[in-house]
DNA sequence: AATACAATTGACCAGGGTGGTCAATAACAC
DNA sequence: GTGTTATTGACCACCCTGGTCAATTGTATT
């Protein structure tokens, strides 16, 4: 990342690193081709290589900025303060689910580079910290209270998760594939809360629902 | 697919064909290299070609195999008797964990195929016609008097379907990145067992938990 | 207009991988 | 020994790779 990169219009930065996370996402570090990210990108050969020293720190770069973005717009304004674990389950899918719907370079990029074995020691210390946030406040100041009792709250809590993951990811492939348009965006909402409602009532005492 | 190829050994077909199957889904069919196709099958490039007319029908073939494979493995004995919609999804879970265990490799062609640009139109209609099947018998013969009454039925099948989705995904990544043994196995069903019960009493009539 | 410097291009390089071929063997049967 | 089949891997022309660099264009300052 040289000054000649850094003093670039932000949007023109995005541009660029984007081009990158989606040939590093499609065909990994050693396999990506530095050609048809530059064809990607809309430029020349010459000018990635004034913006970055080579491929090795474009990926390095692009893996940092990915993950900083992440931190600071995903991983911020996630108070704890104490709720049902269906809303706090549902608060971090929705979350997640918009990030993914605006960056889904980085949605990509970040996800294959989770399998990924070519990274580092340090990019993978640094990946699995961030990712694991999510894991850690999942079950932070829940009020269990609101769980019925003949049921174990771990399994309720399993339970549930699993339900929610399962809509939004149900909802992620839709929007691929189909490329859903924003009037259906109220209606994916609308679902959301009907199917919260029922979560509620199967998982929840009843002065809770 | 040349009769030397047919003539051969069925394990030793299988090895051959498992080999392409990983690169196939690993690259996809323009990435694929023939190179480490042979190299995975420990055999010399000349053979591939004694066995394939080319790359293409290499490809084909395989198709052709892994789809044969799936409808005659796991779809056949999916009987569509009466039963409640739990069962049914566990069933075919199930059904689907213990094919996908046993045969990795056709599980991630197929996968990689389904969302795959590179098939030509027959190709195409087969992948959905076979994997659809799936989705037509899921929602058949389901006894929906035990269901509790106070929310929509499609609603909790929904509900249940991507419950127990998540449940069979987690094991599964699981499996993949710890390389899980035997003696876990029984743990696996012992909890697959409880997840189940606690559906049925959230979901069901007490009659029918 | 002239100069200086930054931005930008794409032809070009050596090296390596590609799908596919084929003459040379090896293995086996008779 | 002979004929047939199985098997090898060096070899081909071609394409793409990461990276370079002389040449050109753009822009601001004098």
């Amino acid at each position: 990342m040289k000054e000649a990169f850094i003093s670039l219009d932000e949007n023109r930065q995005y541009e660029i690193l984007a081009a990158a996370m989606d040939e590093f996402a499609e065909h990994g570090f050693k396999r990506a081709s530095t050609n048809r990210i530059v064809k990607r990108a809309g430029m020349s050969k010459g000018m990635l290589y004034y913006y970055f020293e080579n491929k090795q720190t474009l990926f390095d770069d692009t893996l940092d900025f990915a993950l900083d973005h992440i931190e600071s717009h995903m991983l911020r304004d996630i108070s704890t303060g104490t709720e049902g674990f269906i809303e706090r389950c549902a608060r971090l899918s929705h979350k997640k689910q918009v990030y993914f719907n605006q960056y889904p370079e980085i949605a990509r990029f970040i996800t294959s580079a989770y399998f990924s074995e070519e990274l580092d020691t340090d990019q993978k210390k640094r990946r699995d910290y961030i990712l694991e946030n999510r894991e850690r406040i999942i079950f932070d100041n829940i009020d269990l209270g609101r769980f019925r009792d003949d049921i174990d709250h771990r399994t309720s809590m399993k339970l549930i998760a699993w339900t929610i993951n399962g809509y939004t990811r149900e909802m992620e492939t839709m929007m691929e594939t189909e490329g859903m348009a924003f009037d259906h965006f109220d209606e994916y909402f609308e679902q959301f809360d009907h199917y919260l409602a029922a979560l509620r009532k199967l998982y929840y005492k009843e002065e809770y629902q």
